[in-house]
DNA sequence: TTATAAAGTTAGATTAATCTAACAAATTTG
DNA sequence: CAAATTTGTTAGATTAATCTAACTTTATAA
């Protein structure tokens, strides 16, 4: 079984390689904040654990093994992420360091009726996608409002910041967390945008604001039920 | 700060000197199923840090703050364990694993909102009282069900066993948490007992049934509002 | 293409938490 | 009260996770 060292180190691994690709050690140790020594030291013994490939000078690879125990513990980071705001409503702000202790947790039952209890969700509140059972991340779908054409109809699913300002902002406008908005027309030269749904028939909405609103654009398959 | 570690020896010692009065390292250590020597070292390095007044040869006692960080911990442990049953829909034979590992979350927002949620309990499942954030026991008023003269009505608040046998035989006799009982008359010979309540006007409970319901005998303070 | 810089490795030390073996103090008991 | 037993202590080793210092390999660039 993994340490909460161990898990630490799984969960930047493959964070690093979901972006970057290729992980080099130096990164891997600085994202975590250690020495190289550290990390290498570490990286040995995870390479022992069969979760990581190893061999001096290259990059690092995580097996299929390690992959999926990383996979399990951002799902049940993101989970509690959820949880916290919705069950026990925590500000999305307050969340991250509580979800980093607790997603160390070992207990397959608490994080699945937390899943339950959200209705299985796909994604945190920040959009980033939940990663399932089998280790699989969904692809993640949200596209920033702003690159949305005039016209379409897309679902208001996340955000990409969310500071007090800005949900502030929001609730202000009426605008919450699943609702349906209508692209009405983009203007291109501060790429503003003017937008319908529920009680605001013309909305306009800053270029800045317009690239925080994650959105799911409704296709057939998706509107349909 | 404490590392887990140290809570789970600090967490021992408070129940020991709760149940027993004066602590002997042997009784640590066997508590925490480990050697007298690691029982040794740990209880200097808490002396270090002053949660623990520790002498050659002399018992053990917690100093005011090793008092109150224990406490906190049981506290944690208690509203978790509340938690886990009422919120997240758990039974109580699973709830104690979880809870040793979730008390040891650092969030004080985390638990308040437990206890906000679970309407400030007094008392966990099991009758164990729940610290308060000054680190106080409410001394437990709780008293077995056999020890309740007749004539007396008591509240049923919780349980010194809850096998699930146990608990099967309840739900048959319709007995749940809460519950006002009316003792009619107690058997010298065997210790059974017969009581009233809810469309049960006589219901006859052996002697080892009762000495498991812990209740609390109602006085006037109690039964009005 | 060789010199310099960056990245990676090894060696050796530290701290926390654990162990076993050996010894010492306190307590129990014949 | 002295012998035996229990309890507590010290010494020394181990493992995980970390560090600094010194060195080597790979990459960059003049």
């Amino acid at each position: 079984m993994a340490s909460p060292t161990e898990e630490n180190y799984l969960k930047a691994l493959f964070n690093l390689a979901n972006s970057q690709g290729e992980i080099t050690l130096s990164e891997l140790a600085s994202r975590l904040q250690v020495s190289l020594p550290t990390a290498n030291s570490m990286v040995k013994s995870l390479q022992k654990s069969q979760w990581l490939n190893y061999e001096k000078y290259k990059p690092l690879t995580l097996t299929a093994e390690g992959q999926l125990l990383a996979a399990s513990i951002i799902r049940k980071h993101r989970l509690t992420e959820l949880f916290l705001v919705h069950v026990m409503k925590f500000g999305w702000e307050e969340v991250h360091e509580v979800a980093e202790q607790i997603e160390h947790i070992h207990s397959p039952k608490f994080f699945e009726r937390m899943d339950e209890m959200l209705g299985h969700p796909a994604a945190d509140p920040h959009g980033s996608p939940i990663p399932g059972l089998d280790g699989k991340l969904q692809q993640q779908s949200y596209v920033p409002l702003s690159s949305v054409l005039p016209g379409q109809k897309v679902e208001l699913l996340a955000l990409s910041n969310s500071s007090a300002e800005f949900l502030e902002f929001l609730n202000s406008r009426g605008l919450s967390l699943g609702l349906t908005l209508t692209v009405i027309s983009t203007e291109r030269f501060d790429h503003s945008m003017v937008v319908s749904y529920t009680d605001h028939p013309r909305e306009a909405l800053s270029g800045k604001v317009c690239e925080r609103l994650l959105v799911c654009v409704q296709t057939a398959a998706s509107s349909a039920h």
